[in-house]
DNA sequence: ACTCGATTGAAACGCCCGTTTGAAACGTCT
DNA sequence: AGACGTTTCAAACGGGCGTTTCAATCGAGT
């Protein structure tokens, strides 16, 4: 049996399993399941190929190890946000929308994990339905809470669901077709205006606007910017 | 002694080319560039495994070649639309939106083509800088041009176009997310709120709203608005 | 020192991969 | 008919894959 676990080491690098867990979570979010090769993993992570047989079992196994593990990881890092009662609802969206970009784009973390993830949500296999079961439902179920508070009862929850999941697509956008982005913008602009939290005062900003809890795009807002306010809009009929 | 005829069966035999490169792009689209086997491509083209060497040199080649076939067909199919010059601009986004969604969800087009394009946008590949620069990038600049023309020169056009990224991703999500999408939506809901018409009327609104060319989500409602997109319209509040 | 389960290691097992080969089958000329 | 370029085919090549084998090594209990 395993003994001597006496320091609680935060080296990696002492139990195997583990080495192997991170090796193989940097193969699979590069390469994918099918095109990683358990021979590379154990290159990585120095050890035998026979290691993953013996600890994981096979392939297949070490892989939904791996994305637990790294998801795992990830929620322990980057816990939901808790607000006290007062907080207003504007400020809880700002909060979780800086929140998931932050998760997606910060460089808090190494970039695998998330890039692992990715591929679950993607392509989904039997690791997914986990993930979305214990990580992502809840803060769904928090970002719809929230929508709820500042529209006040004025839309239905299937509304609010699909309102919620346009908050998420603008930041998930900018994760999964990142590269394209950054083809379609010039690179000084994604150094600003793209940036995780130049992207949270946007997107709150947006949606509080599309609820009618914040001033239009384009009228005075944080930035310093154009005065004339929107009093004759070209195309808005106000009644 | 001509036995290779009655054996192909019902299915016309055409141009071998074709065939391989129709089967390739299923193939690719399924498992990926690595994963997916010249083999199987060969079988379902109904081809020996040597015809891929013969007409394209190798599987890398095959790839591009596959890439840009679906690409052009893609392009034949839903080319951008035009518009008058007196369709108001908040007309031409909802159109837009509507043109996009239905591109990414619609059941006009086996679906393995838009799958294909996904995989480059998500891991881009050689093929993918020539996709962008001759099919995203005037869709894109068409987009700007609609958002610079209902914010009435109110937002500057790095503004613009962090916002016709914000327009892109709520549709984007949807294809690129779509199976854990169903697992946090109702089914239901699924089938009404978020079919590609439903969206359509979704995204343009709430980009309207957020810009002060339209009432917010959740207001009177979209009765004193003006006509834009009533026939279309199924969305029943208040369920 | 010895035992014995836990762990590691080098080599091998089938299998399938992308690619190549060389000859057969075909269509089209003279 | 015969010759000749084009296209198809079964078979094989070398190599990498996931997995297994089995002997060597380790480390604590006796």
């Amino acid at each position: 049996m395993r003994i001597a676990e006496s320091v609680a080491g935060h080296k990696p690098a002492e139990d195997p399993r583990e080495r192997i867990l991170l090796a193989a979570g940097r193969e699979f979010a590069e390469h994918g399941y099918e095109a990683a090769t358990v021979r590379e993993i154990c290159a990585a992570a120095g050890v035998n190929v026979a290691a993953v047989n013996y600890y994981f079992g096979d392939k297949r196994r070490l892989y939904v190890e791996s994305v637990k593990h790294a998801h795992e990881a990830r929620v322990r890092q980057l816990p939901l946000p808790e607000w006290d009662a007062s907080v207003p609802a504007a400020r809880k969206l700002h909060d979780f929308v800086a929140n998931l970009l932050e998760r997606m784009l910060g460089i808090s973390q190494p970039p695998w994990q998330v890039r692992l993830m990715m591929r679950e949500v993607l392509q989904p296999t039997e690791a997914c339905r986990e993930l979305v079961e214990d990580y992502m439902r809840p803060h769904f179920a928090v970002l719809v809470a929230i929508l709820d508070d500042i529209a006040g009862g004025r839309l239905t929850q299937p509304e609010l669901r699909r309102l919620a999941m346009s908050v998420v697509g603008q930041c998930f956008v900018y994760r999964a077709a990142g590269e394209v982005v950054g083809m379609l913008v010039p690179s000084d602009e994604i150094a600003t205006l793209h940036a995780p939290s130049a992207l949270a005062d946007h997107v709150a900003r947006l949606t509080l606007a599309a609820l009618g809890a914040a001033e239009p795009l384009g009228a005075p807002g944080s930035l310093p910017h154009d005065e004339h306010v929107a009093a004759s809009s070209l195309e808005g009929r106000s009644a």
